[in-house]
DNA sequence: CATGCTCTCAATGTATACATTGAGTGTTCC
DNA sequence: GGAACACTCAATGTATACATTGAGAGCATG
């Protein structure tokens, strides 16, 4: 009874501290290059040093901020070299998601069910349902947040993966900021994600993940096209995440 | 220039509780599900709390510990179930990596050479040399980690891949330590991985990835046929690493 | 005037003191 | 005798004091 009061009062310092540097941070209110000093931090946040140290920590091990020298962290630069890079991983990860939520919908008719039903809702996003009254598009990325969790919910046996595709959203978060898409793109991404949650819903993994590497692919031409396009290979090495 | 100096000695006590730690729980040493106290491993590595919480928050983004509870923080447990899940993610990041290895290769010809080269001396691995004065297979194991090696040079570019990769191998170090593979199994073993750096020397990037499609495979039955076959849906929620 | 050296200082790294919370135990009451 | 309550205590969470180190400014010298 008391548990979602305990649940609100758990949070501990370093919790909120993470929390709002990493929102400030995918909101880009905190720059990439930015700057992290504990002290400046801790005042900034009210709280002491140590649950900033701790949320450092956090943001290290998320990517989103990355030591430059001994004593020097900044918030993690991501260019259009970084979203290419990150792509790479994405594909390995969504197209092996794909095929497994597919062997598991084949299994699971609850399953198999939900992505039927997720398919029948990104299949009704046209840009007139898009327009309505939602100039940040709100709606749809509710929707694409409903199909991830569709897709957590049927990974449940492969943790490994969920945790990896779960550490890539943070990252898809900032691109997604920094390159929005047009209404054009987002019907199209709607009926990519249909394709992909049929696929699934019909447990047939190979369709799955071909329709998943056909999303992604459209996925970053677009975001290329909206970006300035960083020098391929001059910018050398953008991220170093944990050792 | 100086940085391999400047390096050396900048190791804080942090680093050094959480090298410490990792690999006392690789080793076995610290053994799944025993409890991690602040206070008690402070003292047993001779530092106060403060880096000890540091290298906590960094065992626990590493999935190396989990929260059990509030206030209760485990060596994280490791069994059948989670290898397949293990694999899991694996099969889809070595793919990858394996494709982009070959593209590389293709476009690069130091790279070429290098997994060329690879691919000679895995071929040279036999049961006889493996059984020369190496109980441990530390020969085999040290030309894996050039492997390794080479596919991280040749992942410069795709530096989310290659972080997610790193922190795969944690684990199964972990999981060679639970399922040592015999001596047949290594030599099979061998071959397969001079298989995989033909295909990259070569600069065939589905024949790289089919190459390690078939590894994986080969290498997840051996270790289950070493293992106690845990109940497969019994456990869990094995780790849960950042959110 | 440029270059190098030193000194100051500010920031992190570490230790420790204080606050808080949850679990376990012992006692008391029904 | 059993159960519930309160208390102790130990552990984490937080704050802060101390140590250390690297960077930058300012000065001296060639």
């Amino acid at each position: 009874m008391d548990a979602a009061v305990q649940r609100a009062t758990a949070l501990t310092s370093a919790d909120r501290a993470f929390e709002t540097l990493r929102t400030q941070i995918v909101e880009g209110e905190l720059a990439p290059g930015a700057p992290l000093a504990e002290v400046e931090q801790a005042t900034r946040l009210g709280v002491s040093r140590t649950p900033v140290r701790e949320a450092f920590a956090r943001l290290i091990a998320a990517g989103l901020a990355i030591e430059r020298g001994p004593r020097s962290l900044v918030v993690s630069h991501i260019d259009a070299g970084d979203v290419t890079a990150l792509f790479d991983l994405r594909r390995a990860l969504d197209e092996q998601a794909a095929r497994l939520a597919a062997a598991r919908a084949a299994a699971d008719p609850v399953t198999a069910r939900d992505f039927a039903d997720l398919a029948d809702r990104f299949r009704a996003v046209t840009p007139s349902t898009l327009a309505a009254d939602d100039p940040q598009r709100h709606g749809y990325y509710a929707l694409v947040a409903e199909f991830d969790a569709a897709l957590d919910a049927a990974l449940t046996r492969s943790p490994y993966l969920a945790a990896a595709i779960a550490s890539t959203r943070v990252h898809l978060a900032r691109v997604r900021r920094l390159a929005r898409d047009d209404d054009a793109r987002l019907a199209a991404s709607a009926a990519e994600h249909g394709a992909i949650a049929r696929a699934i819903a019909d447990g047939d993994g190979e369709r799955a993940a071909a329709a998943t590497r056909l999303h992604l692919h459209e996925a970053l031409t677009s975001i290329h096209r909206h970006l300035p396009p960083a020098a391929p290979s001059s910018t050398a090495a953008p991220t170093k995440e944990h050792a």
